[in-house]
DNA sequence: TTGCAATGTGAACAGTGAACACATAATTGC
DNA sequence: GCAATTATGTGTTCACTGTTCACATTGCAA
């Protein structure tokens, strides 16, 4: 019969790991105080001992979610098989793999994206680690070094392929796909997209 | 000393008024009940005679922030002239007008922006008019019409242009941009890129 | 003129984040 | 080993939010 302790011990990583279960489940509006401190058994005001304030926690959660993304996006990568004698062909694989490991999890888990580029947060500024956008600059790399994409293009390549990528990802989030679009191709379609206006030569047999 | 009749008159106009100029100014986060109320010269609950709901209230200000940035955009297109006898050239002209002006419009009110496709409004949808979907799709009408847009590509393009600027706009809005690039530079690197992708012919001369 | 529907008022209500003094536990200094 | 200090958690209270209710006022119609 261990009563509860007084003292949490983990306070401040106990909040966060339930702001970011309440965020998956209910996206930024389920961030509340009172209910993440009775999640974690813990009293209302307790929560201000970790935070200065809710904003603060809030920021937090988003920014791990943040990560959850680049994470889902390095793991999609690493799964890409290397390619025979053809650097480039594997790199082009793996930055098709990244950007459509960003639309898919902003599609499973639309919550946690709204929450990953919330409007209330503090600046996410894109150059935390690790970051969706670095990941993305590493393939990009990868393309120059092993020649699949000019080097002039390097600069415009990291935007258009965020923008765009990034881009979808909200409409589809947001539901505001266009009747006649099926999600499936519209992905399929952006990629290619970004891949053509990068002039990266496309192997055929993707889908 | 007419003293202020006991009926408004016109609320539900007022309150929106209202509510576009709040938003304007402070976000989606600047939607408050009772503030528009007093911005009217009302009391709160006078409000719930016009909208069943604040949720409603938000929704019909985030589409009259919809409905302006399409007119931005219409009027931007309008004021492209003509090119004489080479009416493709204009289609291409009028393309990247409507795009600069979305990103104009979000980079010049950012509030209204996030106010237009926030999260917690009731599905956008895209398919209400004067909707800025509505406004690209003629662009690319015209383009395929004037031969400068194949018509396979039609489809597609819709997609991949609304998600790269679209995308470019939140980036910028948010102030996600990177460090080395400058927003203008990547306003025009994300259009070009985008009439790239569509395998449009660029004129040289545009900045 | 009388009745009725539309519209606006004021006082409530539960919920929110935040701030306060106070209680408890862990740690440190002697 | 004991006292003092610091870190952490509690309960209460506050101002604020959107919402609801009974009631007041007005304009319109029969």
């Amino acid at each position: 019969m261990a009563s509860p302790p007084y003292h949490h011990g983990n306070l401040h990583a106990a909040l966060l790991a339930a702001g970011l279960v309440a965020a998956q489940a209910g996206g930024p509006a389920a961030l509340q105080l009172r209910e993440l401190a009775a999640a974690v058994g813990v009293s209302p005001s307790a929560v201000y001992r970790h935070f200065p304030d809710m904003a603060h926690l809030s920021a937090e959660v988003s920014r791990a979610a943040r990560e959850a993304l680049a994470t889902r996006m390095l793991s999609a990568a690493a799964a890409v098989p290397a390619v025979r004698d053809d650097p480039g062909e594997g790199a082009i694989r793996r930055m098709q793999a990244i950007g459509r490991a960003y639309i898919e999890f902003a599609v499973s888990e639309p919550h946690l994206f709204d929450t990953a580029f919330m409007a209330a947060g503090a600046a996410p500024s894109c150059a935390d680690d690790p970051s969706a956008w670095g990941v993305l600059n590493d393939a990009l790399d990868a393309l120059v070094r092993t020649g699949m994409l000019a080097f002039a293009r390097r600069e415009t390549a990291a935007l258009v392929a965020w923008s765009a990528v990034h881009g979808l990802s909200g409409v589809l989030v947001r539901r505001m796909l266009p009747a006649p679009y099926q999600p499936n191709d519209a992905i399929t379609a952006t990629l290619a997209g970004v891949l053509d206006a990068l002039d990266v030569r496309q192997p055929q047999e993707m889908r």
